[in-house]
DNA sequence: AAACTCGTCAACCGCGGGCCA
DNA sequence: CTGGCCCGCGGTTGACGAGTT
């Protein structure tokens, strides 16, 4: 179980690989493959630790690699494959051929998750976030020191409320988790400029996810997910019952009794108050509460959406 | 034009798993 | 069985360019 010495040697290079060291991994991989990563850098010729290497070839100078901008059929793939597998990059990448791992998981980082988040999803679990309620709730159970004091809250809540029902009661996105490409780019113009059609009214957790009974995974990537799903269920941290089951992904009478779906545990980090705290934006998503408490930073995460910010005032 | 902010992406780091002696 | 070694994975960092003030 030891680590890999060769990155602790000290003297070797690091940082961005120069042409010329790009040329002579390339020379020497091509002439004698990459059996040993940790030997090809002195054979090569290259100052370097073999992590480095396997890292630029496998990135970078294989051949088969696809560079460039993700087509939009990638992104829905992406988003789908997310849904199923969590951050399961490497994974991910064998269904998109050319794409290697750290492009996906940089995509997914930089674009999908700050989609998501920007339209109140939870990047994690794909969901919208419930917990908006939870935060309606206990606003409503603050103490008021005085009657202008509890004037002044109601007309704040009355005032994001049509926010809150848009962000929670619509359709996940395109029926979600699947989002069409149309709609990631051209999403209706609504307040928040979500991609939903109709508000509708609030409806308790377990209602959000009647949008499964008629959903089913994309053809072109049932068969190989199912596949892996039922190979790595381990993976994913729940059994096939439980994934399926409460899957939106899946055709399900059973979904309306159930509780919102739960995403893999590896994928989704509890909340705690450090990263409530010490990230108020662009990691939010993750601090998603499913354990009944918070909710008191959603406030905070509404300050930071310029949207919703003048309700506020 | 300079300073600042933000988004992107290549590369690094640390860990866990598998293999083998 | 144990421990060393290597590989691969996922999270994170930091450089850099583009856009904005």
């Amino acid at each position: 179980m030891g680590r890999s010495p060769c990155c602790d040697q000290s003297g070797l290079k690091k940082g961005p690989w120069a042409p010329e060291e790009d040329e002579k991994l390339l020379l020497y991989i091509q002439k004698h493959g990459h059996s040993n990563w940790r030997f090809l850098p002195k054979l090569a010729g290259l100052n370097r630790c073999g992590k480095s290497c396997r890292l630029r070839w496998e990135n970078y100078l294989k051949p088969d690699i696809k560079r460039g901008k993700f087509s939009p059929e990638e992104e829905e793939t992406i988003l789908n494959l997310h849904f199923v597998l969590g951050n399961k990059w490497s994974v991910m990448a064998k269904h998109l051929p050319g794409r290697t791992d750290n492009e996906i998981k940089n995509f997914w980082n930089t674009r999908i998750k700050r989609k998501l988040i920007k339209m109140g999803f939870d990047p994690m679990t794909h969901q919208p976030r419930t917990d908006l309620f939870s935060s309606l709730s206990q606003l409503l159970l603050i103490p008021l020191a005085t009657p202008a004091e509890a004037c002044h809250q109601l007309a704040k809540l009355i005032g994001c409320l049509p926010q809150m029902i848009l962000m929670n009661s619509t359709s996940p996105i395109k029926e979600n988790p699947v989002l069409s490409s149309f709609e990631w780019e051209n999403p209706s113009p609504n307040p928040l400029g979500m991609a939903t059609s109709q508000p509708v009214l609030p409806v308790p957790d377990s209602t959000l996810f009647s949008y499964s009974s008629d959903l089913q995974l994309p053809g072109s990537i049932q068969t190989p997910l199912t596949n892996e799903i039922t190979q790595a269920s381990d993976v994913t941290s729940f059994s096939q019952e439980e994934s399926w089951l409460q899957s939106p992904w899946v055709p399900s009478a059973a979904s309306p009794t159930h509780p919102p779906h739960q995403p893999p545990a590896p994928a989704a980090p509890l909340v705690t108050e450090t990263t409530m705290t010490s990230n108020t934006t662009g990691d939010a998503c993750s601090s998603s509460s499913y354990e009944g408490e918070a909710s008191l930073f959603w406030p905070e995460l509404f300050l930071d959406d310029d949207s919703f910010f003048p309700l506020l005032l």
